[in-house]
This record gives C-alpha cells, sequence and structure tokens, in this order.
DNA sequence: CTTCATACTGGAAGCGCTTGCAGTGAGATG
DNA sequence: CATCTCACTGCAAGCGCTTCCAGTATGAAG
C-alpha cells in the first residue's frame, strides 16, 4: 500500500503539500496541485482512512440505523441514501436494529460510540430518553427521517395530512363506509407514525360527518402478509363489509388486494383500496396511493446530513421544518363504489 | 470522550495494560481485568475505531457488496450478514453497486482502497478480470456469495442442480410442456447464475428425452414485474401455452401467479409455477419453490469471512468447496397437469 | 526602495491507540 | 540458596495522516 510520504517523494514535495492538495484545504499553487494528482493517480494513492480520520476528527463516513431491510420502505429509503453518498465520495455503515434488545442495546452503548461515523440518520425508529441522550451526547449531526422526535433534527411527512388525503380520495368517490389496516405499535418502529395516520383518517372521516366503525378498523404489521390477513377479517365479514379500505402502507395494501381476489371481490367494483407509499409494485397492482416518494427521501437525508457536516453556511432553518412532499397516485384499485351502497334509502 | 490514558489513569494502571485487558491480547491478571473493565464501564470508554486501526491494522469492519438492495435476496442476504456481524461485534460498511458504471469504478478504485474493511463479502456480482485484481490487491480476505469466481474463494448453491430439482418436481408431477422464465445477463449481476440454471433445466429436461421448447423459454429482470410480463407472452398464448413454467427467482415466480391470475388461468389446475428462492411470501402465494436460505447464506458467510481474518487455525478447507444446501418446499401452485395434457393421443 | 500583505511550502507535533521490548517479582527447579 | 521461567506490567515507538506555525518569495502599496 502507497503511502502519502511516498507520493510526496515522487512529486517532489512534502507530505503536507499532498495532503492539502489532494483534500483541498489550504493554499497549492496550480502547478503543484496538478503534479501531485497526477502522481498520486499513477501511483494508485488512497488516503487510508484511519489515518486520516485520527488525524483530522474526519471519517467521511455516514452512519444509517433503521429498523428492518425487509420492509420496502427501509430498503428505497437506504438505496436513496447509500446513492447520494456514494456521489459525494462517502462511505456507509449499516446499523440494522433488529427486534432483540441486546443487540439493540449494544449498538447504542459500542457501535455508535466508536466514533466511525461523522453523522447519523436515524430512519423510522421510535427512541426512548435513554436513546436520545446517548445519540446526542455523540457529538454528531443526528438526523431523523420518518419518525419525528421533538427533541432531535428531521423530516417527516405530514402523516396525519396523508391518511387524510386518502381518505378524502375515497371521500369523494362516495364510499361511506371504509375501512382502515392500521398498524400494531411495535417496540422497534416508530408508533407515532400509525397514530397520526389513525387521527387524519379519523378527522377525515369526522370531517365528513362520519364516524370510524370500530369493527372495519383492524391493525397488522405493515407487511404483504399482515395486510392480507387483516384484509380477510375485514372484507370477508357477511353483513357491512366496507366499500373501500385503506391501508397504512403500501405492502398492507397489496396484501388486501390479493385478500380481496381471494374472497371472490372485485376491485375496484366491490371493494375500493387505497395505500401508503409508492410501492414499485404499485402499477403492476393497479394500486391507488399516497406516495411518499420514499428513494427521495433518502437523498434528501443524505444532502442535508452532509450539509450539517460540512455546511460552511447555517443551516437553512427556514426549509428545515418543511415536511416532506406526498401525492396521491389513482390507479385502478379505487372507483365509486357500486349505486347501491352510496347512498341508503330510508 | 473518554481516551484510554482517563481509563488507565483512573484505574491505576498503564494504558498499555488497559489495552490489553480491554482486547485480550497479552496477559492481564484477572484482577486488573476486573478492575479495567469495571472502570471503563462506568466513565463509559469506547475504543476509537481511528486509533485501533491505525494502530493494529485491524478495522473489525467487514465490507457488503451487492448489486441491488430492492431484490429480495439481496436484502435478506444482507440481513442475515448484518446479524451475524453485530453478534461478533463487527460494524458493516455497505457498497451498493448500481447500474452506473462510473460509480462502480469509483468503488474499486476509491471506496474500497481506503482500507476501512478487515474483509469482503462481494454478491452474486459478475467481475471483469481488473475488478478482481482490484480486490485481490486489496490485500483483505475476499469471499464471494452466489456468484463463483475461480479467482475468488466463495459459497454458491449449485446452480445447476437447484433448475434440475425444479424441473425433476414438474416432470414427476407429469409435465412434458414445461416453461422457462430465465434472466437477461445484466451488467452488474452474475450472468453464470442464469446460464447455469438455464444448464441444469435442459439437462433435466433431456434425461426425461424432452428438448426445451424455444417458444417457452422467456427471460425477465429477476423481478415480480418482469415475471408478471415474461409470464403473460408465454402462458398467454392461444396453442400449445405449457403446463408449468419454472421461474428463477421467486419474484418472476410470483409475476406469473399473477398472470396467470390476470389471463384467468387457475395455478395449478391450468398451470404449475414453480421458483428458487425461497421468498418470505411464498407461503400466502403457496408457491412451490427450491429455497436457497439466504438469510443463513448471510450469517455463513458472515462467520467465514470473520474465521478468515481471525482464524487461528487454517480454513477447513474440506468443507470450503460444499455447496450451500437447498430444498425443494412443495406448495399449492405446483400438481399434476390436466389429464389430457398428460399424454397426446396418437 | 521599504514595508506589508499574501500565496505557497515544509517542519514537526500530535491524533489515540497497539505492541515490541525490557524490567520486575513470584513460583518452580535443582 | 541460586537459577530459571514466566506471568504481568510499563515505557515508548510508531501507525499514516492533518494542520499549526514559521519561513520564503512575490507583488502591491506607500
Amino acid at each position: 500500500m502507497v503511502s502519502i510520504d511516498e507520493v510526496a517523494r515522487a512529486a517532489g514535495v512534502s507530505s503536507a503539500t499532498v495532503s492539502r492538495a489532494l483534500s483541498g484545504r489550504g493554499h497549492v499553487s496550480p502547478a503543484t496541485r496538478q503534479k501531485v494528482l497526477q502522481v498520486a493517480d499513477e501511483l494508485g494513492y488512497v488516503v487510508s482512512s484511519a489515518a486520516s480520520s485520527l488525524a483530522s476528527g474526519r471519517t467521511r463516513n455516514i452512519g444509517v440505523m433503521l429498523p428492518d431491510l425487509h420492509r420496502w420502505f427501509f430498503s428505497t429509503v437506504l438505496t436513496g441514501i447509500s446513492e447520494e453518498l456514494s456521489r459525494r465520495g462517502y462511505d456507509l455503515t449499516l446499523y440494522n436494529v433488529t427486534d432483540d434488545a441486546q443487540v439493540r442495546q449494544e449498538i447504542f452503548s459500542s457501535f455508535l460510540r466508536r466514533r466511525r461515523v461523522d453523522g447519523l440518520i436515524v430512519v423510522a425508529m421510535e427512541l426512548d430518553a435513554d436513546e436520545i441522550d446517548q445519540l446526542t451526547g455523540l457529538g454528531i449531526p443526528v438526523l431523523t427521517l420518518g419518525g419525528s422526535n421533538p427533541r432531535l433534527p428531521g423530516r417527516a411527512i405530514d402523516d396525519h395530512g396523508v391518511a387524510h388525503l386518502a381518505v378524502e380520495h375515497l371521500l369523494r368517490l362516495g364510499h361511506r363506509r371504509i375501512g382502515r389496516i392500521g398498524a400494531e405499535a411495535s417496540f422497534n418502529r416508530d408508533f407515532h407514525v400509525p397514530a397520526r395516520r389513525e387521527n387524519g383518517f379519523r378527522d377525515a372521516l369526522a370531517e365528513a360527518g362520519l364516524s370510524a366503525d370500530r369493527q372495519l378498523c383492524v391493525t397488522a404489521d405493515f407487511t404483504v402478509e399482515g395486510g392480507h390477513r387483516a384484509a380477510k377479517s375485514v372484507l370477508g365479514r357477511s353483513t357491512s363489509a366496507p366499500t373501500a379500505v385503506v391501508a397504512f402502507s403500501d405492502e398492507m395494501a397489496i396484501g388486501a388486494l390479493l385478500a380481496a381476489r381471494d374472497l371472490g371481490l372485485e376491485v375496484p367494483g366491490d371493494v375500493s383500496v387505497i395505500g401508503i407509499d409508492g410501492h414499485d409494485l404499485g402499477p403492476l397492482f393497479g394500486l391507488t396511493t399516497v406516495d411518499q416518494h420514499p428513494l427521495g427521501q433518502g437523498g434528501r437525508a443524505a444532502r442535508e446530513i452532509l450539509e450539517l457536516i460540512e455546511g460552511t453556511e447555517a443551516l437553512p432553518t427556514d426549509d428545515a421544518d418543511a415536511d416532506l412532499p406526498y401525492d396521491l397516485v389513482v390507479r385502478s384499485s379505487t372507483s365509486a363504489p357500486r349505486i347501491e351502497s352510496v347512498s341508503a334509502p330510508h
């Protein structure tokens, strides 16, 4: 492995100058820089991250903490983060927090404290007070994504608004009996997300003079299987089945679509289904959804954490509280309910 | 941030002894070790990875390179690796290689050369000679998974055998017109995998005195959507449609299942479908598959790379060439073909 | 021509650990 | 009792960079 001294010797300068030429910090004459760059390239010199980190305190590495690689949303956000970071020359260290409490504990008390990262992006995790203390005690920028926490800066979509929009869409189509596939509170994941969506769901109904029918509201675990199971119980009702269902994730919505088929129900004829996320498979299933652009969220989070780290100027705080964008994408899984359901004659 | 010297002072020993007590290298009396451990814990001391790496040459960090986080197989393997590594106190740096040739080039020529990792696991990637040179030039253990390469040690399933087993299953059920959803060669991914499965497919047919019908063999991109599209073209044939289809991934098989439904075909009545992988959603779809246990593959790869790095004994080479295990899992997507197809009267 | 500011460069002091080496003391051996 | 062995410990030299500081040269300003 070639060291900075070899480059310095070959270029006829000091190692200090090589360091400055390569990092862009400090003054180096154009000619010298040119020469150093060329020599470094010829020799295949790449700075040792350990030595550089130790001397400078910078690691050029970002940590990403998330609760479950298997959910589409997380792997998509991670992809977005990863692409942006590699474009900017940063490495990515993954902290995949499992349901094992001891592993989780270990991540907070040991892994993160090795000073391996310059910044941390925490995706959709519910953190307790101790954990937040540990994160703030790290002395590095921490950004949350999709799980807002008053003590930590971060971005999230307006979960209330997202659910509200989904329900609104169904109401506008004329639905009045609307089911809901929500989510259970989970040890690892942010339980505020389902709670806020729940409120959006209820408020939208309330504004239309309706109230949520407890029997049409079930919970699942954000997965296709969970959504399938939950939908079966709601849609399989012999009496007063809903004419539409809103699922709090696209994966659950897809599960609901499959459940409807299994039950011999036509979508959207017998029942409309709307999800939240913007899943890749949405087009294939014709799924109407509220797209929250997870890939873009990841890229944006990456850009913002780098801004926090490298930013010469102060953070654009005016922009800092802006909610992330989301859009209703109408496909073929929603339509007006069959005429007999629209208004019950009295 | 507390340093090793502070721990040393508080414990009344030298920093050398603290280092030895915490790392377990060298001799430390039980009493001293006890004391150091206790003090370190009280002070919340965690070793600085940069300083430790620079001094020792070890990083306690493993790199994982894979071509696409979105495919179920990769995120599952990654989960398996991640769990095992965190259990062993290792960090994980992710190299998510995109289709962008420049990004890929950059990963090989810069990112990997920062000496940030003690070992590298390369999952299902096709590497050219230059890239392999660059990997071997890293001076660290490199392990491939699911994309065997003669110049790099690694594990893979017997792809020929896997496809052979899938076809065998269909043949045993009495199928004779068997379609195939294979995969296109891709810039990033290992194109030997589809090629070997193709051979397994053909050989199994040949052993039954059959040959592959070109018109029933299509390719896709390993995704649900791709499988859906491909299956539509094969199953939608007005004449001589296959009675069974083998897909080279479960995601494509699921796509095929959906396509069959869209076409009004019953599975397995009108057409049997079998996949390869062991996808989480297999049970939900009743998908018959050849399970290759990706989670276990990840864990095993992690264990092996650590063995390569820390291993006191030589690698158990007798075991080194063993293929990874796989199993036929029969569910409800395969059955005997309808009687009229079994043997055409002449 | 002198004075100053400024661009550029090199020397050298760390960054916070690990580990080779040497020293100490205690138990084992003859 | 002398000698040896060996577990234990501390000292100090790095690991390969970054960056402060000081020194030189150059051009501008007075």
